[in-house]
This record gives structure tokens, C-alpha cells and sequence, in this order.
DNA sequence: TCTGGGGTCCTAGGACCC
DNA sequence: TCTGGGGTCCTAGGACCC
């Protein structure tokens, strides 16, 4: 039985409003009621006054002043957002053990196995959301369906600091007035795609042609839209959700396309990577770099190993090969804007093999050599001093210069999701 | 105004095996 | 001499989400 066949609507999806902007003006009520934007060169986070005037997550700080004036730039409280996030998902885990936490300020929680103890589904939300306001201080939006997407549209809808509740038999006429851009998976191209065919509303898409959908958007896409457009949502809340890979990146503004600049840069990136590799004990067999170029167009190239690895010093190594061979195949780009490093293919957990230098079975590092040993043994001081002093305490120096921190380490590791 | 950083999933072609 | 089909893995690129 699917969810979207289920008798009653249990499904919440709650999502905390303008998350970091909010935080700020919680903890700085000279801060409330104005348009203010959390970052600096780049806005990561806009309140509500300040989306007024078109301000967005993602945009550059000179376009958001233009766009806002009187625009105030906080600095950025992140470890309170992160008390905060994770003391709202909380309030979740008082009323259902079945949560689950899609971002820092975000989840689905499914409430149908006690509304005999906290009553229908629509008054455990409206509790949530006084609690979260009392307990808390910061508004808080929730959607309730009998599935994932419809609550999260619902939620979407509610903003900012609503609730809606969407009944069993009304879903559809809710759904097909709402624009595609409300659903899941459909982006800027994929509107557009669709506006081509003179598709705008969902009621649209659900009546357009499945084989038109398909040739439109690929068979996996059509299919799925199709589905969703009559709410027909086969996904499950998944309580324990681990990643499958984990990168790390840095935007570079132009630089020259040289190794003085991706040596030391993938470097840091490496030891970013391997250390949370390291400390999950989850190694990895799929290296991929990511090369973007002064015009920002983006080259990938990836290599899958035989043995996984997380050793800080083989990840960079393995990078720098892939990089060159960017660079090699595009010798008339002069300049780079970015680099970025993942590992995918991550092992399940390689409690067993901690002992073992990972990787020093690899061709690039003869069997045998003492180089391997040497290298693990650095990684493990390095892990263990930073486990003492904190992350600051040891790095790779060059690489921590070279780094430039447009966006702060303790924002990045908001974005990380649980290995 | 030249655009951050962390992820997921899908597609398409080619290699390789049965 | 030319020919089949399915499955799996890998690589590169793109769209999307928060």
C-alpha cells in the first residue's frame, strides 16, 4: 500500500522560516521587522523583509544592496543555528519516532501512530508550532498530507509562519490550481521545458500527454511528475538516512590555471574530505574533481579505485592527476573559478579496517612502501590533535593560506549531512 | 552583478560478461 | 560473415534540492 492510498493525512512537513535570518533577529530585536541578509559577499540567507525587494539565498551581496538599499549584512551566529535546528527537529521527536530530517532547518514527520495520545493530525501541528515559538522564538511553517510532497507544497503554502492542512478528497482541486515550480524536482530548466508546451499548473501537467512528458523530460522525470501531478507519492519517510558520498569545494574568483594555485587548494580540500572520511570510518572508491573555468563552464572527471581510501595526502594526490588531465584537455583555459573534490562509493563502515593504512594497496603507492605507513600515521596525529584543540589547531599550512574562506568552515559544516 | 557550498538522482554511451 | 539481448559497472554531464 502506498502512502497517497492511506485513509487519513498524517504526514507534517515543517520548515522553519528564513531560518538564519530569523535566528538573527531573535537574538537581535534591533534586528526585527528589517530586511536583513546573513553573509556578505555572498547572501546565504534573506528574511522575509528583505525577499520583499527580491533578495535571495545564492546571490552575490553588491546585486542583493542594489536590490535593498537599506539592506542590513549580519555576520552569522552558526553554531546558535545549529542549537536552534536541531532544537526544533526535537520538539518533532516529542510527538513521533518517525522523523525524518532532510536539512538543518527542515523535516517530515509522520504522526499517525499517536494521534491517540496528542489527538488529529492538524492540532499536533498547531502544538508544534506553539511550542516552537514559545520554547524557541522563531516562527515555524508546516504542511499536513497523506504524502511527502503534498506536505511539503502544503508547507510551501503556509509560509511564512502558517499552517495548512490538506483533506483527504480535496487534494487534487489543491494541487492543479498551484504553478509546477511548487513540485518536487522541477527547477528553473524544467519549467521552462515545460512552459514551452504551454504547461504552467500542475491541474496542466496532470492532463499533458505521459508520452509527451517523457520525450519532454526523459522516462525516469515524465514518469515521476506524471505520478505526482495526481498525487500519487510512493516515498516513505526514512528515519536514518546516511550520505553516499562527501566533496568538499571552494570557489576560487579567477585564478590562474596554475599549480601554485590547485596544489595547495586541493590540498585543503583533501584534508577537509579524508578527515570526515576518517572520523565515520567510511572510505571511499570513487575520486571525482570538478574544474569550473573563468566562464563557469564545469568540467568533471572522476576515477574508481580497486581498495576505498580516506587518506588525506592520496585523496590530493589522486585529485591532482584528475585535475591535470582537466587542464591538459582544455589548454586554452587560462583560468579557473573553482574547485571542488567528492568521494563517492563510500564503504558501508570500516570499523574492522582501522588499523589498516587504507589505500596503500593502490598501484600509485608500491607495496611495501614506507611512505603509505607514514602518511596514515600523520592523518591519525592530525585527526587526534584536532580532536583535543579543535580543527584550528593543525592544518596543511600553505593550503590553509591559500584557502580563501569566502564562506566560514562553521558554515560549510552546517550543509554536511551525517556519513 | 559575474554568481557559495553541501548533497541527490538521472541519462547516455561504452566496456565487459553471459 | 554477420548477428542478439540483458545486466552491471564506469564515466561525464546536467538538473535539482537545501
Amino acid at each position: 500500500m502506498t502512502q497517497s492510498q492511506a485513509t487519513a493525512a498524517t504526514i507534517l512537513h515543517a520548515d522553519l522560516d528564513a531560518f538564519y535570518a530569523s535566528v538573527e533577529q531573535l537574538l537581535d530585536p534591533s534586528l526585527r521587522g528589517k530586511p536583513i541578509a546573513v553573509g556578505g559577499g555572498v547572501v546565504l540567507a534573506a528574511s522575509y523583509e528583505a525577499k520583499v525587494f527580491g533578495v535571495r539565498g545564492g546571490m552575490p551581496g553588491r546585486k542583493a544592496r542594489e536590490l535593498c538599499p537599506h539592506l542590513i549584512f549580519v555576520g552569522g551566529r552558526f553554531s546558535e543555528y545549529q542549537r536552534l535546528g536541531d532544537a526544533a527537529i526535537k520538539v518533532l521527536d516529542d510527538f513521533t519516532p518517525l522523523v525524518e530530517r532532510i536539512s538543518i532547518d527542515e523535516a517530515f514527520a509522520d504522526v499517525a501512530g499517536c494521534t491517540h495520545l496528542f489527538g488529529p493530525p492538524d492540532e499536533i501541528a498547531r502544538a508544534i508550532r506553539r511550542r516552537v515559538k514559545a520554547e524557541l522564538g522563531l516562527p515555524i511553517s508546516i504542511g499536513v498530507a497523506r504524502t511527502k510532497h503534498l506536505a511539503k507544497i502544503a508547507s510551501q503554502v503556509a509560509k511564512p509562519d502558517g499552517l495548512v492542512v490538506v483533506e483527504p478528497g480535496t487534494e487534487i482541486a489543491f494541487l492543479h490550481d498551484l504553478p509546477v515550480s511548487l513540485m518536487w524536482g522541477v527547477g528553473p530548466a524544467t519549467r521552462a521545458r515545460l512552459a514551452e508546451i504551454g504547461v504552467e499548473t500542475i491541474g496542466q501537467l496532470a492532463r499533458s500527454h505521459g508520452g509527451a512528458l517523457k520525450r519532454l523530460l526523459g522516462p525516469a522525470a515524465g514518469e515521476k511528475l506524471a505520478a505526482l501531478a495526481w498525487n500519487r507519492d510512493p516515498r516513505r519517510l526514512e528515519t536514518h538516512r546516511r550520505a553516499h558520498s562527501a566533496g568538499a569545494q571552494s570557489a576560487l574568483g579567477r585564478k590562474p590555471a596554475e599549480a601554485r594555485v590547485f596544489v595547495p587548494t586541493l590540498l585543503h580540500l583533501a584534508d577537509r574530505v579524508a578527515s570526515r572520511l576518517r572520523a565515520k570510518a567510511r572510505p571511499g572508491r570513487t575520486v571525482t574533481v570538478r574544474v569550473r573555468f573563468a566562464d563557469m563552464r564545469a568540467v568533471t572527471r572522476s576515477v574508481t579505485l580497486e581498495q576505498p581510501i580516506q587518506a588525506t595526502a592520496m585523496l590530493a594526490e589522486i585529485a591532482e592527476e584528475l585535475v591535470r588531465g582537466v587542464l591538459a584537455a582544455n589548454r586554452h583555459e587560462r583560468e579557473i573559478s573553482l574547485l571542488a573534490i567528492s568521494v563517492s562509493h563510500l564503504e558501508e563502515s570500516a570499523e574492522l579496517q582501522l588499523e589498516l593504512p587504507l589505500g596503500l594497496a593502490d598501484e600509485r603507492l608500491k607495496p611495501g612502501s614506507r611512505k603509505g605507513l607514514a602518511r596514515f600515521g600523520a592523518d591519525r596525529a592530525i585527526d587526534r590533535i584536532r580532536q583535543r584543540f579543535g580543527k584550528e589547531a593543525v592544518g596543511y599550512g600553505a593550503a590553509a593560506l591559500e584557502a580563501a574562506r569566502s564562506v566560514p568552515d562553521e558554515f560549510r559544516e552546517l550543509a554536511e549531512k551525517e556519513l
